[in-house]
RNA sequence: GGGCCGUUAGCUCAACUGGUAGAGCAACUGACUCUUAAUCAGUAGGUUUGGGGUUCGAGCCCCCGACGGCCCA
């Protein structure tokens, strides 16, 4: 590959210029670097294989006493993020993927030559070292470096030790520094893994396989949402990403797979903040003969388990607040959760008129037109959502909401499907699954009305699904979980930002 | 989409009523063989987010834009 050149290219050096501030500390690093090219060291090595993390060493070595003299060789490596040199002896700290370690390194066991080495290391330089365990007179484990080999020169200096990196726009277009440099935000990716690979663990241990499905899509279905457009160059066509995989995973349900599920990405062209990312994690599971009712004890098993396997406990801690996950949850209907939260009677909340004037009178966006569910979710998310802080299924949604749920058989205005909020937020969106063909299409062409109409989040028309479903298709109930969501809740996140590595900004000034 | 707030050295922050832009850490030079925010002495580092305006004079006041945060829809 190329060589340990400490030349910088003329493009280097033509953007230095641009950035003078920077160009001074980064120019000291690179002086560091031909300066050690020179004595035939390089700035960027190969080959170094530890043979303990930080972690491991600590546990291994934790019986050494001060007087102790270990001869067990250790070889470790990382990055240097705090240098204390006090002439002939240094102490440094080391951080790899599992902790950090210290390291002292003396001139008399170094040797003079390799001493010397330490004038050209930074703090943020990742470096690779052997030596024995030992214990400080303060008393802290440390390794007594033989030999010392810097692996990768870093030629940008690393936020100040005592704030570290704090500014939210850096932390998270630069997210590699904020992980450096900020330990929380390692553990809650290490979380987040951990709920995933539980939540998959959950679904397989129950017989659910895991599938796959189209992201990018013809006709982008399975969710109320302004889908992204892309556009196909050789098949001369748009195509969408998708906003669900539910009318695919519903296919499936009709080849005859009765349990399945997906945990993938789904795009939403929304506003973003700090509860919106225009992508984001979803899971969906599909089972076959089960009905809403199912899916609720399945969640709140789920959910729990979770919670439990990666914080110990259930009772949660949520901004500042308690919530307490163990089952069984509160359900209650819409119309329960209406009458209870929303100050209406029980007069108000069957009649549409009643409800059309409530709804000005809170300044919500209604249309003269819209059906008593139309209304009735306009106050829920107005004033209900935010009151639902312990776990709660909430049930029967209106049928003019859910064009893809089934109607309940006792009142036909509503569904067999509840949303989960926990912490004021959904978290989860599960229904017995429209199975009549006939009345899919119908709901159908009055997503088609709407979107005519103007409201850009109406459903399509997928013709090809609907040809499914006259395949026929099993009766079954199946749940969308918003992965990021969780994992807020887990890991006490505020912003979904926070849980997402990558969160979309906007470009910054001068980028591409 | 609307309102409010913010953006000053690589990082974290100061700068009174409009009057020469500062500190700590990081960097550089030197001292120092058990430090842990190491210490001590010295040096250097700025297009105050961008553009325009008012003014003898603008980091500060006014206008427009960029990006971010919070709240609202």
């Amino acid at each position: 590959m190329t060589k340990p050149s400490p030349k910088i290219s003329k493009n280097s050096r033509e953007r230095q210029a641009e950035e003078p501030q920077v160009s001074q500390l980064i120019q000291a690093r690179v002086k560091k670097l031909r300066d050690l090219a020179e004595a035939g060291i390089p700035g960027f090595a190969t080959g170094f294989k530890p043979d303990v993390s930080a972690q491991a060493f600590a546990q291994k070595f934790a019986m050494i006493t001060e007087s102790d003299v270990s001869d067990a060789m250790v070889r470790m490596a990382g990055r240097i993020i705090a240098l204390r040199i006090m002439g002939k002896a240094t102490f440094l700290r080391l951080r790899d993927a599992s902790g950090d370690v210290q390291a002292y390194l003396a001139r008399d066991t170094l040797g003079a030559d390799d001493y010397k080495l330490l004038k050209q290391l930074d703090i943020g330089d990742i470096i690779g070292l052997s030596g024995v365990p030992f214990r400080t007179h303060t008393g802290e484990l440390s390794v007594n470096v033989k030999d010392l080999k810097i692996l990768t020169k870093a030629l940008r200096p690393l936020p100040e030790k005592w704030h570290g990196l704090t500014d939210v726009e850096t932390r998270y277009r630069q997210r590699y520094v904020d992980l450096i440099v900020n330990p929380k935000v390692r553990e809650i990716v290490r979380s987040r893994t951990r709920i995933i690979t539980e939540i998959r663990n959950f679904l397989t241990d129950q017989g659910f396989l895991e599938v796959e499905t189209p992201m990018m899509q013809s006709i982008p279905g399975g969710a109320t949402a302004k889908p992204f457009v892309t556009y196909h160059h050789s098949l001369d066509r748009n195509l969408y990403l998708r906003i669900a995989p539910e009318l695919y995973l519903k296919r499936l349900l009709v080849g005859g797979f009765d349990k399945i599920f997906e945990i993938n990405r789904n795009f939403r062209n929304e506003g973003i903040s700090t509860q919106h990312n225009p992508e984001f994690t979803m899971l969906e599971f599909y089972q076959a003969y089960a009905t809403y009712s199912d899916l609720m004890a399945m969640i709140e098993q789920m959910v729990s388990k979770v919670a439990l396997e990666v914080l110990g406990t259930l009772k949660v801690t949520y901004d500042g607040q308690e919530v307490n996950l163990t089952p069984p949850w509160d359900r209650m209907t819409v119309r329960e959760a209406l009458l209870r939260y929303a100050d209406l009677t029980e007069d108000e909340v069957d009649d549409r008129n009643s409800l059309f004037i409530k709804a000005v009178e809170m300044g919500l966006q209604v249309d003269k037109d819209d059906p008593r569910g139309k209304l009735w979710m306009a106050i829920f998310d107005e004033v209900v959502e935010n009151k639902l802080w312990g776990p709660v299924f909430v049930c029967n949604y209106p049928v003019e909401v859910s064009p893809l749920a089934r109607r309940n058989e006792d009142d036909p205005t509503v569904t067999d499907r509840f949303e989960l909020y926990i912490c004021g937020r959904e978290i989860a969106n599960a229904f017995t699954e429209l199975t009549d063909p006939l009345d899919q299409r119908s709901r159908f062409e009055e997503q088609v009305l709407a979107r005519a109409a103007g409201d850009e989040e109406a459903h399509f028309l997928d013709e090809d699904f609907l040809r499914a479903l006259e395949f026929g298709m099993p009766p079954a109930a199946g749940a969308g979980v918003g992965i990021d969501r969780v994992v807020m809740l887990l890991t006490d996140s505020r912003s979904i930002r926070e849980v997402i590595l990558f969160p979309h900004m906007r470009p910054e000034k001068g980028g591409q």
